[in-house]
DNA sequence: GCATTACGGACTAATTCGGTCCCTTTTTAA
DNA sequence: TTAAAAAGGGACCGAATTAGTCCGTAATGC
């Protein structure tokens, strides 16, 4: 079951969410209309705002706003900056660990090929394209 | 760190191995040769088996060999043999599970489009390409 | 009959993940 | 000036998943 992690997944729900109603609004606002719990709503913004996907504003009547236009974010982005580094395996060059078998291992450098492949399709969606109000039927994925 | 388990690297392994010497061999000789252990060596290829990826042959001179030519294999393939369905989140059609939220989520359907990108992506690296003993320098991964 | 090898599944230790909580800092408003 | 509202940073813990091992059984060849 090859799959996002679920805070990934929650990141992107807050990030369309904010995509549509584009205004300064706590996280306790966010948390309510999303029905995603608070403190993970907290947490998530914490992330998203270190990568500059979403702009916070402090204090009382402070909150949280998207940093850029829809259009310019990608879901790579969105799951770069929740995630890290896309690195199916760590013998990518993007990866930090190191495989215990990589020097007998009969395919070494084969992994960015297909990492690369995977990056660029996360790369066609955009944060606009996932706030559409239909999903975009007829539309070629790749 | 978007990446894909390490039974399933290990499992593409195995099959470039045996992508390279298209003759039976036991668990034994793979593991030595791939330096991946035994045990595991023996638990991905059970689940190989089940797909038809690899064939086996029971008792002594026994052992396993590619079931299907490399070239019509896929990255995809060998991933859902491993991990089952391709599906980011658990509201795509593939997924099992139920999501929690799901009623409130503002984006039902749109990763869906995501899905089949990834997965388009997967099958444009079949596993006579990983096999191939130079990376495919040049060669554009979309 | 015996050695070899795959098959199936149970089991456990380790790691990661999801989620919560608390305290600090900044800002607004009473 | 004070209090309330909100983000920021990080520690923390329980739960779930994963990686890896092990064992008994079934099939096959010598
Ligand atoms: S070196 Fe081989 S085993 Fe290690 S991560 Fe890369 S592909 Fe996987
Ligand atoms: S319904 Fe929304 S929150 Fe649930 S899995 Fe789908 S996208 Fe994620």
């Amino acid at each position: 079951m090859f799959r996002i992690n679920r805070m990934t997944d929650y990141a992107v729900v807050l990030l369309v969410d904010m995509a549509r109603k584009r205004t300064v609004r706590s996280a306790q606002q966010i948390a309510a209309e999303t029905g995603v719990p608070l403190p993970t709503v907290s947490k998530i913004m914490k992330t998203l705002t270190r990568d500059g996907l979403v702009t916070s504003v402090r204090g009382a009547g402070g909150g949280y706003a998207l940093g850029r236009e829809p259009g310019v974010i990608t879901v790579a982005d969105m799951i770069q900056a929740v995630e890290g580094p896309i690195a199916l395996t760590s013998c990518v060059e993007e990866a930090e660990e190191e495989c215990g078998i990589e020097s007998l291992c009969p395919m070494h450098g084969h992994w960015t090929q297909v990492n690369t492949a995977v990056r660029g399709a996360l790369a066609t969606v955009s944060l606009a394209d996932m706030a559409a109000d239909q999903p975009m039927f007829g539309v070629p994925a790749q």
